[in-house]
DNA sequence: CCCGCATATGAGAACCGTTGTCGAACGAGG
DNA sequence: CCTCGTTCGACAACGGTTCTCATATGCGGG
């Protein structure tokens, strides 16, 4: 049986205040410098329980860390710079569509995606940040 | 300058013999069982610049591994499967051309994305893998 | 309203993939 | 050959995540 725990609770509610990706780390440190201190291992268990419940979304840096945030009703997408690594929502209903048909060509289903774009963003370019061929930024 | 040392050219070897992804470990350890031993370091310095090099393709694993394989030349995703791995390479010159108008459109320059699809495949379905809604494999 | 107990918590350790360190080995141009 | 900068490799360190286990606490039944 699932308890409703003020743990729980606290966890869940971190994620209406906020926007985009958060990790686990995050979400525990907010908590604790709101006073409403939670244990680490409890912030791990209570986002991957939400995520189970469909309740939040993840994704995984290349650096191989697990993000969270509120699954909104839209679905979309990421637009990432580089360099200053703001971040713009972008959605791609063509992009949804293609993805389940593909998938579903190759006799997939419960189908699901992840998508992240990478670029340069115009601030970043006009502050002269040189970038390599390969997007590395030295 | 870039040396071609016998470790660099047993790793870039490996991926010759294999289909599919593979992780660093594996690799090293598939050169440890073939006599032709390298250091574990030596092994996740090969992949990271053979995948810099754009000779390997990488993934990451929802356990936050990092899986590489041969890549081929030509720009492509994958359809996963999340039950039992397998993988489909899938083009989508429309997902490409869509993934660099919006970049521009919002000003990004230098444009990449990376795309990774996720679904049960046929098989695992017809194998009775119960899968809950989320996709998690009981 | 209270009990019992299964479930949840939390501090810390363990885990595991990955990255850093540094002296030794080695390839390539001279 | 020789020299020198690159690479190797054993090992330690790191960081995110998961496990452990004693303790605390929802919650349904009495």
């Amino acid at each position: 049986m699932v308890r409703t725990t003020r743990q729980r609770t606290a966890v869940a509610a971190i994620f209406d205040d906020l926007e985009g990706f958060h990790s686990a780390q995050e979400v525990h440190a907010r908590l604790r410098a709101a006073g409403d201190s939670v244990g680490l291992s409890t912030v791990y268990r209570a986002v991957q329980a939400l995520a189970e419940d469909g309740e939040l979304d993840s994704i995984r840096t290349d650096a191989g860390e697990a993000l969270y945030r509120r699954c909104s009703t839209r679905h979309h997408h990421h637009l990432v710079c580089r360099s200053c690594g703001r971040t713009v929502e972008v959605a791609g209903p063509a992009v949804e569509r293609w993805a389940d048909r593909t998938a579903e060509e190759h006799g997939f289903a419960d189908v699901s995606h992840t998508l992240e774009i990478f670029g340069t963003c115009a601030e970043c370019r006009a502050a002269g940040a040189t970038v390599g061929p390969d997007g590395i930024v030295p």
